[in-house]
DNA sequence: AATAACTTCAACCGCGTTGGC
DNA sequence: AGCCAACGCGGTTGAAGTTAT
């Protein structure tokens, strides 16, 4: 037996959406918002449509926020950048390109910059999503410091030290949140001495073949950010594993 | 001008995750 | 703790548009 369907789709319109039904979905939605509830939102929208696609229609193309258009040679590299470390998570690629959905990353991946990529002789070693997550038992779980630098920021650039048990090095899933303007606790943190701790899982995340593109969101939390943010730089050293470089 | 081949991207599908009960 | 509805995501599809022959 499969999963039930989200809807009953003999009584629900498909395919292309019509300029009325995007004005319905776009008017209800900016009188009522989408009340947290989009199965129920088509019906109180007076639209035939399944709630799926209502959410789908406006995440990727109503929202008055969405960039259209063609992508931005900065935008090529992060999106190169980030799908090297990451691999296909295009949601969290989305989260770095603002105004861009991760159905537009995906399509602009797949149709055209993983072509042009290619063309250019750059070699597309990556992690699926699946891999990224395997444990690899043959990296032990290290003690590393982790020294910090924000080269484009005076106000973070004070490098920090900060010995840790274990690391979850892994890509800072969320990047930093800015602090207010005002708010000096988070950028003087990473120069203090309150040590963050980091997580226990290690090598859920750590991937020594790929470099150090990746990040200690325990310490991201913790206050290790910048509004420069990218570039950031970071070195990891222990006795085993010993990284550098530049995300960007 | 006709049409085949190719490209683009909106939309769908189904699975994993989350959160309320 | 377990169930289930809803959400969110990544993979895939297919219609529409564009280019090549």
């Amino acid at each position: 037996m499969g999963r039930a369907p989200c809807c009953d789709k003999a009584n629900v319109r498909r395919g292309p959406w019509s300029p009325e039904e995007d004005s319905a979905l776009r008017r209800y939605v900016e009188l009522h918002g989408t009340g947290g509830n989009w199965i129920a939102l088509p019906q109180k929208a007076g639209l035939k449509r399944c709630g799926k696609s209502c959410r789908l229609r406006w995440l990727n193309y109503l929202r008055p926020d969405i960039r259209h258009g063609g992508f931005t040679d900065e935008e090529d590299d992060v999106i190169f950048s980030l799908y090297k470390s990451i691999g296909s998570r295009w949601s969290i690629i989305a989260s770095q390109l603002p105004g861009r959905t991760d159905n537009d990353v995906k399509n602009y991946w797949n149709t055209k910059l993983k072509k042009k990529i290619m063309a250019a002789g750059e070699p597309l070693i990556t992690k699926t999503h699946h891999q990224s997550l395997s444990p690899l038992p043959a990296v032990p779980a290290p003690t590393v410091n982790v020294e910090v630098f924000f080269p484009n920021d005076i106000e973070n650039t004070t490098s920090a030290l900060a010995p840790v048990n274990s690391c979850n090095l892994g890509y800072p899933f969320g990047l930093p949140q800015l602090p207010p303007a005002d708010d000096v606790s988070a950028s003087s943190s990473a120069s203090s001495s309150s040590i963050p701790v980091a997580s226990e899982n290690f090598d859920d995340f750590f991937l020594p073949e790929l470099g150090f593109s990746y990040w200690n969101t325990d310490l991201l939390t913790a206050g290790f950010s910048s509004p420069s943010y990218p570039p950031l730089m970071a070195t990891c050293a222990n006795s085993e594993v010993e990284h550098q470089g530049i995300y960007s």
